[in-house]
RNA sequence: GGCGCUAUCGUCUAGGGGUUAGGACGUGAGAUUCUCAAUCUUAAAACCCGGGUUCGAUUCCCGGUAGCGCUACCA
């Protein structure tokens, strides 16, 4: 193996969405690469062929481009076409590959045939937890004598292929957590091959396993840092048993901590979104995910600020400041992250990711007139300051597409502030002001007519505005005025059916 | 049951044999604004437990406990 220039990769399962979790995953690897100079490759890894969908696998390599996280060698993601020389990279165009490597194990007799059926696997399994012993595969198969390998195979007995484990301690190096040492006795055989006939022991028949697959591809791929979740730690001394079977050199191993929910569990729909589509759609930025999730268990060494983009995160990345720990998801920092993230982001970009929640209120994309999306983007500015995410502003903005005056008199604090006196003077000044003027408001209009009416009639803070806020948008709480009464009326005249803000004031007289 | 990994504010973490144990998010208070948000100031908030080593341990070692992972012919 080359040794010099350093190869990562990001190994997925189409078995589902693009969790937090292997985003994670896939964010270390891909900051490693870039931070290192080395090649960032994707790998997928469809060996469960009950489990695996075609459909998955382009919905994970869209996530990752939507993260941002280019790859140098693996599947592409628009087709079924490939980068790299180094491929197939996808497990299921390998199958010729594995089976070279099998029977080379099994001729060096590294490998051995094992007719064991599932019952009696079980009953070794039991009889091992009873007496407080490992659970490990007994190797009963590994000393047959050949005569009665042979009469098996003549008769046509199903069989599994297993590595024999050496009778020494394995050891490995994790970057993290130092040097681990695992006990022969603990390790199983491990199974390289399923059974050749379906139906003896579950899925995939004849399909050679994750452990087995995953080492002979990395090292084929001649990848040098294995980067992935700790939850691997203890498949890890399988793997390296089978890199020394080959004489393969080891690489380096990076186990992560793992990621879990604020109930210390494993992170799962229970805890809302968790996939990366669904962050999407919720309205968070690719950055803000990709901050998050990188300070996920790292923290950069002398960091002044948490905040820091893809370059910025790229340039700080080193093993060495990853905790062992597992992490907490937490919510509220993505928020923070995300709204900090939409401040530097253009409303013209945000606006575009916007456009999809307002379905039905607005004319069909294609024949939209300017002036609708000149206004569009003015209306989604002016409501970015109140929200953690694109996703909570359909639901700030209701008040503009819809008014419902009864509504916004039945709650209780309003109708405790328009009953005053006050209120109606105010709302029956302003709304005659509004008619002096046919167009559209200004901001500039309706600051100095406020001011007047403060001034002619003593009112003023609260007592003046509050009764207006609700006139025109059902709520005690909205965008400023100066924001938002143009908004209001440029929206009223676009003709798709915005109540304009005289119309709005006269529902309240 | 066995094997393994982990343990600092609510959360992400920094630090490290003697420190006022630092930062960020969140939370409380105050300021400001026409409300909300934003912004600024400010406050509260942590070394899992028990032994050992040591003049001294939150830091090093051992044990316990707890959480998590693996214990599949899943990945």
């Amino acid at each position: 193996m080359e040794g010099q220039s350093i190869r990562v990769r990001f190994a997925p399962s189409p078995t589902g969405m693009l969790h937090v979790g292997n985003a994670r995953t896939a964010l270390y690897n891909w900051l490693f690469a870039r931070r290192s100079g080395g090649k960032f490759v994707i790998r997928v890894e469809d060996t469960d062929v009950d489990r695996s969908k075609p459909n998955y696998e382009k919905h994970l390599l869209q996530e990752l481009v939507w993260l941002g996280l280019n790859w140098d060698e693996g599947p592409n993601e628009n087709d079924a076409s490939e980068t790299g020389d180094r491929g197939p990279y996808r497990q299921s165009k390998r199958m010729e590959t594995y089976a070279t490597h099998t029977a080379q194990l099994l001729a060096e007799g590294k490998a051995y045939r094992c007719f064991c059926t599932p019952e009696e696997l079980e009953e070794e399994r039991q009889l091992a937890i009873a007496e407080g012993r490992p659970q490990v595969y007994s190797g009963r198969c590994r000393v047959m004598n050949k005569f009665d390998v042979k009469e098996n195979l003549l008769r046509g007995k199903t069989y599994s292929i297993r590595l024999q484990i050496p009778d020494r301690p394995i050891r490995f190096h994790d970057a993290i957590r130092g040097d681990l040492e695992f006990a022969p006795e603990t390790i199983s055989d491990p199974v390289l091959v399923r059974s050749a006939q379906g139906g003896t022991a579950g899925a995939s028949p004849g399909v050679p396993v994750y452990n087995y697959v995953v080492t002979v591809d990395d090292a084929l791929m001649g990848i040098t840092h294995v980067i992935r979740g700790d939850d691997h730690i203890a498949n890890t001394p399988k793997q390296v048993a089978i890199y020394e079977a080959f004489g393969w050199k080891v690489p380096e191993f990076v186990h992560l901590p793992t990621i879990v929910g604020p109930d210390r569990e494993r992170l799962s729909k229970r805890h809302g979104a968790t996939s990366m589509s669904g962050f999407r759609e919720m309205g968070y930025l690719p950055e803000a995910l990709v901050n998050h999730l990188a300070l996920l268990g790292w923290t950069p060494k002398d960091a002044k600020s948490e905040i820091l983009n893809p370059d910025q995160l790229v340039a700080a990345f080193s093993f060495e400041d990853i905790a062992a720990s597992p992490a907490i998801f937490d919510f509220e920092k993505l928020n923070a992250l995300n709204r900090h993230y939409l401040k530097l982001a253009t409303p013209a970009r945000l606006a575009a990711l916007c456009w999809d929640y307002f379905g039905g209120l607005l004319p069909e994309k294609e024949e939209t007139p300017d002036a609708v999306l000149v206004w569009f983007f003015h209306m989604i500015a002016m409501f970015l300051p109140s929200v953690n995410r694109l996703g909570e502003i359909p639901a700030k903005a209701a008040f503009i597409f819809h008014m419902n005056p009864n509504l916004a008199r039945a709650d209780e604090a309003n109708a405790a502030i328009l009953a005053a006196d006050s209120a109606r003077r105010v709302i029956y000044e302003i709304s005659a002001k509004t008619r002096t003027k046919p167009g559209p408001l200004t901001a500039a209009d309706f600051n100095a007519w406020m001011s007047e009416i403060s001034s002619t009639t003593g009112i003023s803070g609260n007592e003046l505005y509050d009764p207006v806020r609700i006139a025109l948008t059902g709520s005690t709480s909205c965008p400023e005025f100066t924001t938002l009464i143009p908004v209001l009326d440029q929206g009223a005249a676009l003709d798709i059916g915005i109540p304009s803000v005289g119309q709005r004031l006269a529902a309240f007289l």
